[in-house]
RNA sequence: GGUGCGUUAGUUCAGCUGGUUAGAAUACGUGCCUGUCACGCACGGGGUCAGGGGUUCGAGUCCCCUACGCACCGCCA
């Protein structure tokens, strides 16, 4: 037996017991004629104490060990005569009667820490040490947490966990599938799933009307802070329901997340938010409600007044920014170069500084006091606020607003990582149209349902058609997201004409679903939730890969792994693979 | 595919309008120290200033290219 105890189990109760522990040594103190050690596993730290009245022997050893050595040590619990609150096991110590190098260690090259000396890419090269660190581990045990109580609902509520293949057939929809080699049928792929989409719509015509998964899922398009090539989904469907009942269902089991993980109620139901008002009035289809600042239409009051930048733009929008009105020339000249930054392409920035002794704005020139007052009223500004306004083409002044509200709300402090604003968007519209191809595209995607009162406009008007679709948001992050699915193989087919397919192509690509479809499919629907950004939210971290073990870097490599890399000639024979330079390409 | 920021000791960073021998903290090593717990004190070793090219009497510093990292836009049904 290597430990009788772990190195965070220790009290004052356990004073004068034989104990052994085994860790690895995170501080060596030398004061002469002691030596105290910090013993570390996952549960804690513990004290050992090595006195001038200790064996030679395990003295000597005392003074060899380094940092990260892998320890095991046996001592008697011993109550500390200068105790230290700060740590768990702070009354006790252990004072050592031997002292066994389990193994040694090369000294890290990072402080293994609460608070890291290392950079994030040197971390992400040795994850393993990265992976010792307090903050990590208890990142490691929320999801563990977070799992187990998903589960535990879910089971409640008579959900079945079914696990669906990995290696599947690509689709040529949506995101870049990655693509596996099949070496027993030469010149064939497989692809590994984007969603398990498909194929939890063909657990629901086999009848298993509550399923659920906590899946991988896989998708190669570029990363960001918040989207790895694999992540994790819970995936849910389920049969004989109705958007309600799935948006029910899965409240409360954002309720129950919240309470049993976060130690939140919320009574109230969440708040509903049709698409279209989200993106009017927060210029976002995943609005951050954690504060107000809402946008407000001034086209009508802008327009007209021989102001040539307003009076050309087809839209225009603002919105008050809380008691900004002390912003000075050089803030707002800096927020004026946020918008103009390619990655927002606005044009300018118009402000109205609202004070109590009167009102002032980059426009006055081209409105009478009156009509700049009537602006700034219709934004909701309030003495002390600051309104600023945005135009051009409709979503994209919207959208272009929206980074400017994040941007002033992350100066004042209000996107605030301990709140939570959960709500429910729903209403998506069904389409999204594609300049550069010239086509509608599924919104969501193509197996989603119309709302019945819009089916008739799908084939005269599809931009004007609504969706039975539904996303979770909160704090400005799309957590999840569903829909009620066709059932039905000809509305699918209707579907499939609307996004330009070919009857042909939409048999090849999903003849095995409408198939299916003909054999009796229960009305059916659901959603899936991001796993790793429901632990980041829960966490408080911006960043997704501090909640999973193994991340890919910005490039999608695994720096630890050095992956992805070359193969042997053997291995692309077998595959019937041959490769091209990329110059060559 | 694009934009921005960055790359200097094991690590995190400073290094001004170009000018002697490139610094700090921390980590590491050695010595001293009986109550430390961010131990303390003293001493010490440690640098291809990412790589390449250019401007200049002279480049860590200015310019160009490349590589790598992070964030973002496009992309992510």
């Amino acid at each position: 037996m290597y430990r009788t105890h772990t190195c965070g189990s220790l009290r004052v109760e356990h004073v004068n017991e034989t104990v052994t522990l085994a860790g690895w040594v995170q501080k060596v103190r030398n004061l002469g004629a002691m030596t105290f050690i910090d013993l570390r596993d996952r549960y804690g730290l513990t004290q050992i104490v090595v006195e001038e009245t200790t064996a030679a022997e395990v003295r000597e050893t005392a003074l060899r060990v380094g940092r990260e050595w892998v320890l095991q040590v046996t001592g008697k619990v011993i109550e500390r005569s200068s105790k230290n609150p700060k740590m768990a096991t702070g009354d006790i110590e252990v004072a050592a009667t031997a002292i066994t190098v389990l193994n040694e260690a090369l000294t890290p090259p990072f402080t293994i820490e609460e608070n890291s000396d290392g950079g994030d890419d040197l971390r992400m090269k040795y994850r393993y040490l990265d992976l010792r660190r307090p903050p990590l581990q208890r990142n490691m045990i929320l999801r563990h947490k977070m799992a187990q109580e998903i589960r535990r609902f879910l089971d409640s509520e008579g959900f079945l966990e079914i696990e669906t293949p990995y290696l599947v057939g690509s689709t040529p929809e949506g995101a870049r599938d990655f693509i596996v080699p099949s070496r027993m049928n030469p010149n064939q792929f497989y692809a590994l799933p984007q969603s398990p989409q498909t194929l939890k719509q063909l657990l629901m015509v086999a009848g298993y009307d509550r399923y659920f998964q906590i899946v991988r899922c896989f998708r190669d398009e570029d990363l960001r802070a918040d989207r790895q090539p694999e992540f994790t989904q819970i995936d849910c469907e389920m049969a004989f329901v109705e958007q309600e009942d799935v948006i029910s269902i899965f409240e409360n089991w954002a309720k129950h997340m919240f309470r049993e993980v976060m130690h939140i109620d919320f009574t109230e139901p969440f708040r509903r938010m049709p698409w279209i008002e989200a993106m009017e009035k927060y210029g976002s289809d995943k609005p951050d409600l954690r504060f107000g600042m809402e946008f407000a239409d001034l086209t009508d009051l802008a327009k007209g007044h021989g102001f040539s930048v307003f009076d050309d733009a087809e839209y225009i929008t603002g919105f008050a920014a809380t008691g900004c009105a002390t912003y000075t020339r050089k803030q707002i000249d800096a927020l004026t170069e946020f918008v103009k930054r390619p990655q927002v392409g606005a044009k300018g920035l118009i402000w109205i500084r609202v004070e109590e002794g009167g009102i002032k704005s980059s426009i006055d020139k081209f409105y009478s006091p009156e009509e700049v007052r009537a602006m700034a009223e219709k934004c909701g500004a309030k003495a002390g606020d600051m309104v600023f306004i945005l135009c051009g083409k409709k979503f994209k002044a919207l959208t272009q607003l929206c980074a400017l509200r994040l941007e002033v709300a992350q100066q004042l402090g209000l996107r605030d990582p301990k709140k939570f604003a959960p709500l429910w968007v729903v209403d998506f519209p069904m389409f999204e149209w594609d300049e550069e191809t010239e086509r509608f595209y599924a919104m969501h995607h193509p197996f989603t349902s119309p709302k019945p009162e819009d089916v008739e406009f799908l084939e005269s008007d599809p931009g004007r058609v609504r969706a039975n679709a539904y996303d979770f948001v909160c704090n400005g992050t799309e957590i999840g997201g569903g829909s009620i699915r066709i059932h039905d193989a000809k509305l699918q087919a209707t579907i499939f004409k609307c996004l330009g397919f070919t009857p042909e192509r939409a048999q090849e690509q999903f003849g095995f679903l409408m198939n299916a479809f003909k054999f009796g499919a229960p009305p059916h629907g659901g959603l899936a939730f991001g796993f790793d950004r429901l632990c980041s939210l829960f966490g408080g971290s911006e960043s997704i890969r501090d909640y999973i073990a193994f991340p890919k870097n910005n490039a999608g490599r695994d720096v630890m792994l050095d992956a992805p890399g070359y193969v042997d000639q053997a291995q692309l024979d077998e595959l019937y693979l041959s490769l091209v330079t990329p110059e060559e390409k």
